[in-house]
DNA sequence: AAAGCTATCAACCGCCATTCG
DNA sequence: GCGAATGGCGGTTGATAGCTT
């Protein structure tokens, strides 16, 4: 049957591959994402193109290995959500949920091994140890990706409200393992002004928790109203 | 120095939801 | 309202870099 059928390209992405894809995005935008990856000429299936650029090719994705912040907070949402990836992707802007979820599966392992080790809570060894370990650093794998940017880059920041993002009571059965960084979210959760503080004096640039990670999105806050969404829950 | 092991991450797959004609 | 096309999501796999013995 002939040579009709078009083969698809599989595998690692090259850097060709890569500036056609970028390319093509900003011409048309985040979307038909078959269509881009027939207009860009990729040997490639629309699905791959979009995850190609979602999780890797993105502008506005954040470089680099997650701080300890970020993990304490994908610790509590998870938490909170459990394994909703996309949905903790987006209380942490710039980063992927693929990320997230390859993060938390390796996080997760090591905590099975030292649960199977230790069988008393209060031998249980602080995860923060074996987040904070982390020092590699690596070339941002986008950076040549910058001005690919597409005109509607992801840049929304949800109206501040005071709203916290509670409730944490399945998180908080985490609270007898000794988390030192649970306790400081503790302190996020009942000010998180104060917290804002805390980033922007000395801790690095956490601006983006304030402006998304105290408040839910409208979507998130129907879901926790309603309690409801098929998807969700 | 080499072999084996572990951790990490990019990429694929299948299923389900949403959108469109 | 229905079916097809498309997009989004979560789970899983495979490659490889780094670490340990």
């Amino acid at each position: 049957m002939g040579g009709e059928i078009e083969e698809r390209r599989r595998g690692p992405w090259m850097e060709e591959e890569d500036i056609k894809l970028a390319m093509s995005v900003k011409l048309i935008g985040e979307r038909r994402w078959d269509h881009i990856a027939q207009v860009s000429g990729l040997k490639r299936s629309g699905k791959s193109c979009r995850l190609r650029w979602m999780n890797y090719l993105r502008p506005d994705l954040k470089q680099g290995r997650m701080t300890a912040q970020e993990e304490c907070l994908v610790l509590q949402l998870h938490a909170q959500w459990g394994n909703k990836w996309s949905r903790i992707a987006r209380r942490l802007p710039g980063r992927t949920d693929n990320e997230i979820k390859n993060y938390w599966r390796t996080h997760l392992r090591k905590e099975a091994q030292e649960r199977c080790q230790a069988t008393s809570p209060s031998s249980f060894q602080d995860p923060t140890s074996l987040l904070l370990s982390h020092s590699k650093d690596k070339e941002p794998p986008n950076a040549h990706m910058k001005d690919f940017a597409p005109d509607n880059s992801l840049s929304g920041s949800s109206s501040p409200s005071s709203e916290s993002v509670t409730t944490f009571d399945d998180y908080f059965l985490y609270a007898d393992r000794s988390l030192p960084c649970l306790q400081m979210d503790e302190k996020w959760i009942a000010d998180p002004h104060d917290e804002a503080e805390f980033w922007n004096s000395s801790h690095g640039p956490s601006d983006y928790y304030t402006d998304s990670l105290w408040n839910l999105e409208e979507e998130d806050l129907k879901l926790e109203k309603c309690g409801a969404n098929g998807r969700y829950f």
